[in-house]
RNA sequence: GGGGAGAUACUCAAGCGGCCAACGAGGACGGACUGUAACUCCGUUGACUACGUCUUCGCAGGUUCGAAUCCUGCUCUCCCCA
């Protein structure tokens, strides 16, 4: 066993830790769980460092369990929310517990002899308990002056926020309370991690089971993932970035992590890597001497997409973006087949024109706007080449050009550009 | 209820009879630079059959050779006094 709180320290990943847990966790080898909400069929990299927590706990010797909210998802959770949330309905719910199970298992070990990960859903034992039992069994053990303390509830009983709560969001700790309860008496569960808005409802579980059980159970919670310009970590102008392929491509999310600023990588090389602190700390050395290799980016994106989308699809991801950023030529593009093309491609935008337009030649104002839609109006395609903006197969052209069967590429294809990062497709039908 | 101010392009904001497709700032986009960055510099930012034409300055009318600018009515916003 090693020590796993002291590898949170290091990884700045230890926010708020309950007293004697750290040598709780040295002595005894411990199953301790977090839980996931199915707000969605699929989590975002928000959760994956929830994920890999789990995964550094279960590397240290201690046995993780993966909750997933059907039930808590039912009532929702108000910390960090400063209104009333939406009820999911119960079939998109199911749906999102199918998918949220099937990524989680990608990242945990399921066949340890030792310590294998578990996977539970909170509504398997929350189905059966009437309300009375609930409210005798449970409800009598915590205050609602206990209750009322808690920041989620306090701030949203205060004047500032506008709107009030319900008793079902407020009963919500007593719910996420009873989940920790539950699996210290049925698994010998004994820590309930989280991020750090959690904190209140862990303690009201542990507090729960004191009273009840006459138990300790401990709490570990994580920082909230921050960026150092104050943006939201985890969201592109496209939405979040998720780890279902088909919601985020791999090239896609692989960029996110490019992009990553020089500050925020030295903290996520920490945070989403399982690279060892001698070879981060070399890393983050080399870096800072050659910044401009962006080392740090490279390595944090390699890992976390092979981690979460295998090797294959991150060596795509790779070419895809040599062939987007690089120094590619027509004659790059041109070697690569249809399958590729499109993997690379995937989700810009596009329009058909007919083959006829191409056979005759297609000037520049035609397949920027008058026949696309690329750009809004031709006197905006007019000023783009003007400004030497457009590039056809990523070589730049004038506004005399004339696209025809030659620029075809993959069969049914011609890249049109604007600027670095604007990409369009012509489908030729 | 009484009095006053205002409505201009994505946003803020000039213009107050012709020189106005409308100053300036921000944003956005493009170019150079760069690390697929930041900074900096430069350019573009109503449409078109494009050195010209057309449609825009809350809405609808009017005055005038000519209106974003003046007049009338309407709609909306803000402020002050009750």
């Amino acid at each position: 066993m090693t020590n796993f709180v002291e590898e949170l320290r290091w990884r700045g990943l230890l926010h708020d830790i309950m007293p004697d847990t750290e040598a709780h966790l040295l002595e005894h080898a411990t199953a301790g769980y977090i839980g996931f909400d199915p707000t969605a069929d699929s989590l975002h990299i928000g959760s994956l460092v929830q994920i890999l927590i789990l995964k550094h706990f279960q590397n240290a010797g201690h046995k993780p369990i993966a909750l997933v909210g059907g039930a808590t998802g039912m009532v929702g959770d108000p910390s960090g929310k400063s209104a009333e949330r939406n009820l999911l309905d119960e079939a998109s719910l199911q749906k999102n517990i199918e998918g949220v199970k099937a990524q989680l298992s990608r990242f945990l070990d399921f066949n340890s002899s030792e310590n294998p990960a578990e996977l539970v859903n909170n509504f398997d034992w929350m189905k059966d308990i009437s309300l009375i039992d609930f409210v005798r069994d449970t409800g009598k053990h915590i205050t609602v002056n206990y209750m009322m303390a808690k920041d989620s509830v306090k701030k949203r009983l205060s004047s500032e926020s506008k709107v009030g709560m319900s008793f079902t969001e407020f009963t919500y700790q007593l719910f996420q309370g009873y989940d920790f309860y539950h699996l210290y008496k049925e698994m010998d569960c004994k820590l309930q991690m989280g991020g750090s808005d959690q904190w209140g409802n862990i303690t009201t579980g542990t507090e729960l089971i004191r009273r009840k059980a006459q138990g300790k159970a401990y709490a570990i919670t994580v920082p909230l993932v921050t960026k150092a310009d104050g943006t939201k970590f985890g969201k592109t102008e496209g939405g979040n970035v998720w780890l279902d392929a088909n919601r985020t491509s791999p090239y896609k999310f692989y960029q996110y992590w490019l992009n990553a600023s020089d500050e925020d990588a030295e903290k996520y090389i920490k945070i989403f890597t399982f690279l060892d602190k001698e070879a981060i700390e070399a890393l983050i050395i080399e870096h800072r001497e050659t910044p401009h290799l962006r080392l740090l980016q490279k390595k944090i994106g390699e890992e976390v997409t092979i981690m979460t989308h295998g090797q294959e699809a991150f060596d795509n991801a790779i070419k895809a973006s040599q062939i987007l950023f690089g120094k590619s030529t027509s004659e790059d593009l041109k070697s690569l087949d249809e399958q590729t093309f499109l993997d690379i491609f995937e989700g810009v935008p596009q329009a058909s024109v007919s083959k006829e337009d191409i056979d005759n030649g297609l000037d520049m104002i035609g397949a920027l706007a008058a026949k696309t839609g690329f750009l809004n109006s031709n006197g905006e395609a007019r000023r783009a080449l003007k400004e030497n903006a457009i590039s056809v197969n990523k070589e730049k052209v004038k506004e005399d050009f004339v696209i025809s069967t030659s620029d075809i590429i993959a069969n049914a294809y011609v890249l049109l550009q604007r600027g670095k990062k604007n990409y369009f497709l012509l489908k030729i039908a």
